[in-house]
RNA sequence: GCGGAUAUGGCGUAAUUGGUAGCCGCGCUAGACUUAGGAUCUAGUGGCGAAAGCCGUAACGGUUCGAGUCCGUUUAUCCGCACCA
């Protein structure tokens, strides 16, 4: 009898689910291991084909370890927080509530039919209000702490406060610290919390509603919907995810992910050292500037009237010819000249309301304008311009440049379009320098020798460099210094479907909820767009106040100001609650704590971690800084999450096309057909009536009324579609479901088929005509086990030393592929062995039953099945995983490759032990060796044990 | 522009350490069984050639007895970043 698919794989999800197969416990005598998929966001679309892709490579190591006798933890649970679920409530009317419940319950019944061994005991849910009891939790910690650069971690903001009552920080004496009113003081610990209200400079998304972080923001669009996005003054939460740049560059040492993404990442941090230079202004004006970064100790206040500047070239300070500030310098105003007043508050307005999209779209576009103001160059006293453009960017160093045009491609083509100087003051040797005015572009490679550059001159670039920092701070103008790329993470959302902060005002300054008041539910609202006022959603909540007596929330009228306090209004990102669910898998159901020590001591980090490389530089930065804070405040015990990395790559779609004719809108011309290209045009066609590209002309005609009476010219009396690689998208009809799948073929299938596409990391499209083969192998080894009366073949009789050979080479390979995560390979493997043993006739249990063990990570519904028939009534999930007889493995001859001139020619069979001397002797012997030896003397001859014989004539 | 990756039959891929290029599967061809085949089985299948053989891993060059693999240059595709001073 065929393998039935329908009623066996269904059967054993039965027997796993009621015997708690997959459950796993903290602690016990086994050694542990965690592997982690990125937990989905459930959308409204179901799965396709692309999304089980990582859960099944995760889900075959899962279970691999597991017979490998691990006490292996697989979880899984949902992002349940996000976007499109409000839009669609925004639509429609129903609550995003609803629609997430309703969508998960689809999405766990599509991935139940894949036969995952996930604990779902431990399932958590980003919108749970247990589990988002936590991430509240955690924003109230990080709002509590600070990054303390001396030591180097998170400390606790009461730390900070004794540290400046006992007059031990430089930037706030104790007197003044007690002189400030409350108000005042929370004001000033707002600069050092990890999480902060400040006015930012914001993604600010009309489109939707609210401000993004700048992951969420490509080209100037939302990631989400693609409205445009422009920069806005908001106060705003924000994480201090900067204070931790330098631990996320370090970090990536530590841990394996692929050399691109870790790539991406230091990008994304943007780490760049060069010094800080205080420049002085040549008009004295009335203010001193304030000095920045003052969280991370860095304080240089200056006696006189200067500001800042960050480079990374000190060495070319003899080549700065202008001075440029950001529009949003604050300096501006004060510096700039009457005469130039209009101008310059001309271009700062213009220069402000350009959207991010104009403003990326004309970088090649030189613009500015002059302020009136000189600078005073330190090192050469000269007078030097200030000017105004942006080019020059507020959110990066203090956004203020010395601009070196003859060694810095952006000053250079300021330079030529406003005709200022160029100064050359690097050159490739001491003799090598050039009129720069007949420069075409700059010179801005970091070698060469300093010329025209005082007591730098004739110093190689590296060297100058140090010797010009080494200056500035003998001189009390600057010091060497680290930039960062990374902006702190902006953290509100003026959404609805989100978790509310635990954050209520008082006299205009938050404060937190107390922990044990956790968790601050979401409210109910009748509305989820914005107030008339222009608050976000939960301004339509009536019952959304803190009465801090009472510990509760209350109706909005209470409202005094004395007792009773408004609730924060916006909600938290997504990346909220996806940056720690890893941690809470390990204790989900603890109510005291987020996670025990006890379990987090158990399972320490996640050990392998599967998912998209989209998640990159949001989720994956994000997680890495939550874990990071969570360490340093005792909690996590790793800094870092997630020891290994797999990003799965893209299934891309195979999309179908027929050919309508340009004459005949009702005629469809098959693809070979002479001038099909020149008098049709492609249709997308719906994969499910394509076969092997062949039309299914029938079902076409039921497809859509519009082809109900459609004509076709074939050929052989066949409809060959065109195809095309695009995305999965339902709008080119090349989505694939996994159900139909599963219903087609079952479960295993789709998982071997799934691996067997090729390497899990790397895109490739899906093309269900393959899928037949595996389902070949799956009813071919079923055979093996099973004869057409559904009688069990398998004897006890020992198998012959062929077969016996077939399988300890398979149990090689296999064990290895999966280790290095080469699955495709794997499934080859079984493919090759079947078929030996097949042809063998191998019935042997001594062969077939390694065989089940070894392909149960794979295809664990067959697998369980066999196995309970060769008599076992334990689950094949905890059969040992078998170990390769290498003495099966042992050849006594090899066939060796002869080749001649590296050109192979041959083969001979010799003793494993033979010689040179013997393998030459060979050859010469052999009638097509002689032939091309042709009677000389080889001049060398190169033998290599068990690898090759190659004859140099 | 910068950074990273990739490039092998008609298609997805394999070759783990520099050692027989194309395993496995799809597709295709021929045959068997069959009332039938989109079932199953058998054989074949990189190109050219009757064969011997020659050519062949994006292109060119190099190192080597030997290169898909290492090095250099170029091209193409994908991904990331993109005025970050």
């Amino acid at each position: 009898m065929d393998y039935n698919f329908r009623e066996i794989e269904p059967k054993w999800q039965r027997f796993w689910r009621e015997n708690g197969v997959y459950r796993v416990d903290n602690g016990g005598g086994k050694p542990h291991f965690y592997v982690l998929d990125m937990f989905p966001y459930p959308s409204g679309a179901g799965l396709h084909v692309g999304h089980p892709l990582g859960y099944i490579a995760s889900d075959i190591f899962a279970r691999f370890k597991r017979q490998c006798g691990y006490n292996v933890l697989h979880p899984m649970g949902y992002d349940a927080y996000g976007l499109p679920a409000e839009q669609y409530a925004i639509q429609t009317g129903q609550h995003p509530a609803v629609t997430t419940e309703k969508n998960i319950a689809r999405y766990r019944e599509q991935l139940d039919k894949i036969g995952f061994s996930f604990d779902w005991s431990r399932e958590v849910r980003t919108c749970d209000p247990d589990y988002y009891k936590w991430t509240q939790w955690t924003f109230v910690q990080l709002f509590n702490h600070y990054y303390d650069s001396r030591s180097g971690k998170a400390m606790p903001i009461n730390y900070l406060i004794s540290e400046i009552e006992a007059g031990n920080r430089p930037e706030i004496s104790s007197r003044q610290w007690t002189n400030m009113t409350e108000t005042e003081r929370q004001s000033f610990l707002m600069d050092y919390r990890l999480a902060y209200l400040a006015d930012t400079a914001v993604n600010w998304c009309p489109g939707l509603g609210t401000v993004l972080a700048n992951d969420e923001v490509v080209n100037g669009l939302s990631v989400r919907g693609g409205f445009p996005v422009e920069r806005k003054l908001m106060r705003q939460w924000s994480l201090r995810i900067t204070a931790y740049a330098q631990r996320l560059v370090d970090g990536l040492d530590e841990v394996e992910y692929s050399e691109s993404l870790k790539e991406i990442q230091r990008n994304w941090i943007g780490r760049s050292e060069g010094a800080a230079v205080w420049f002085p202004l040549d008009v004295p004006a009335t203010t001193v500037d304030k000095p920045t970064a003052l969280y991370m100790g860095q304080v240089n206040p200056q006696p006189s009237d200067s500001f800042e500047i960050f480079t990374t070239r000190p060495d070319t300070i003899f080549g700065v010819t202008f001075m440029v500030l950001c529009p949003e310098h604050e300096m501006i105003e004060r510096i700039t000249t009457a005469e130039c007043r209009d101008e310059v508050m001309a271009y700062v307005a213009w220069a402000k309301n350009r959207s991010e999209r104009e403003r990326q779209a004309e970088v090649k576009k030189v613009s500015g304008v002059f302020t009136g103001a000189y600078a005073i160059n330190p090192l050469t006293e000269e007078k030097i311009p200030i000017w105004v453009s942006d080019y020059v960017l507020a959110g990066y160093g203090t956004g203020a440049i010395m601009a070196v045009p003859a060694h810095d491609s952006r000053d250079f083509a300021f330079a030529k379009h406003f005709q200022l100087p160029i100064r050359q003051v690097v050159a490739p040797s001491i003799d090598a320098t050039s009129d720069p005015e007949t420069w075409t572009e700059s010179l801005d490679a970091k070698t060469g020798v300093c010329v025209n550059s005082g007591f730098i001159s004739g110093m190689n670039v590296k060297d100058a460099m140090k010797a010009v920092i080494t200056k500035v701070e003998e001189m009390g103008i600057g010091h060497k210094t680290i930039n960062y790329r990374l902006r702190d993470a902006i953290f509100s959302r003026q959404r609805y479907w989100g978790e509310p902060f635990p954050i209520y005002y008082k006299d205009g300054m938050p404060y937190t909820i107390p922990e044990d008041c956790l968790p601050l539910c979401l409210p109910d609202v009748k509305d989820f767009k914005p107030t008339s006022t222009g608050e976000p959603p939960l301004g339509h909540a009536t019952r959304w106040a803190w009465d801090v007596e009472n510990r509760q929330v209350v109706d909005n009228s209470l409202i005094d100001n004395k007792s009773v306090f408004p609730l924060e209004l916006s909600t938290m990102p997504g990346f909220a609650g996806s940056s720690g669910y890893y941690l809470r898998y390990m204790d989900p159901h603890n109510d005291e704590r987020y996670f025990s020590h006890q379990a987090v001591e158990y399972w320490q980090n996640v050990d392998l971690y599967v998912g998209g490389s989209e998640h990159g530089t949001g989720h994956m930065m994000y997680a890495r800084f939550w874990n990071k804070f969570l360490f340093d405040i005792g909690y996590a015990v790793k800094d870092e999450p997630f020891r290994k990395l797999i990003n799965q790559g893209m299934i891309q779609g195979r999309s179908n096309f027929v050919y309508r004719s340009k004459e005949d809108s009702n005629l469809f011309v098959s693809k070979n057909l002479p001038g099909r290209e020149e008098n049709t045009v492609p249709i997308h066609v719906d994969i499910n009536i394509v076969d092997n590209d062949l039309l299914d002309i029938e079902k076409f005609r039921q497809w859509r009324p519009e082809f109900a009476n459609a004509r076709f010219e074939l050929e052989d009396g066949k409809y060959v579609c065109g195809w095309e690689i695009e995305k999965m998208s339902k709008s080119m009809y090349n989505v694939q479901n996994p159900d139909d799948l599963v219903e087609r073929y079952g479960a295993d299938t789709l998982r071997l088929y799934e691996m067997f596409l090729g390497p899990v990391e790397q895109a490739k499209p899906w093309d269900t005509n393959g899928i037949e083969g595996v389902f070949r192998f799956i009813r071919k080894l079923w055979k093996l086990f099973v004869d057409d009366g559904d009688k069990c073949i398998v004897n006890d009789e020992p198998a012959d030393r062929k077969c016996l050979k077939t399988i300890n080479q398979a149990i090689k390979k296999v064990t290895d592929d999966i280790e290095r995560f080469s699955f495709n390979t794997s499934v080859s493997t079984f493919m090759i062995t079947v078929n030996e043993l097949t042809s063998a006739k191998c019935h042997s249990r001594q062969a077939l039953e390694p065989m089940v063990v070894i392909i149960a990570p794979f295809a664990p519904h067959i697998a369980e099945e066999l196995w309970h028939r060769l008599g076992n009534d334990t689950t094949v999930c905890d059969a040992p995983w078998p170990k390769c007889d290498e003495t099966l493995l042992v050849e006594d001859s090899f066939s060796y490759p002869v080749s001649f001139n590296g050109k192979m020619r041959f083969t001979i069979e010799l003793p494993i032990a033979a010689t040179q001397e013997e393998a030459l002797a060979a050859v010469k012997a052999h009638s097509v060796g002689q032939k091309w030896l042709d009677g000389k003397e080889p001049r060398k001859v190169i033998f290599v044990p068990k690898k090759i014989i190659n004859i140099v004539i």
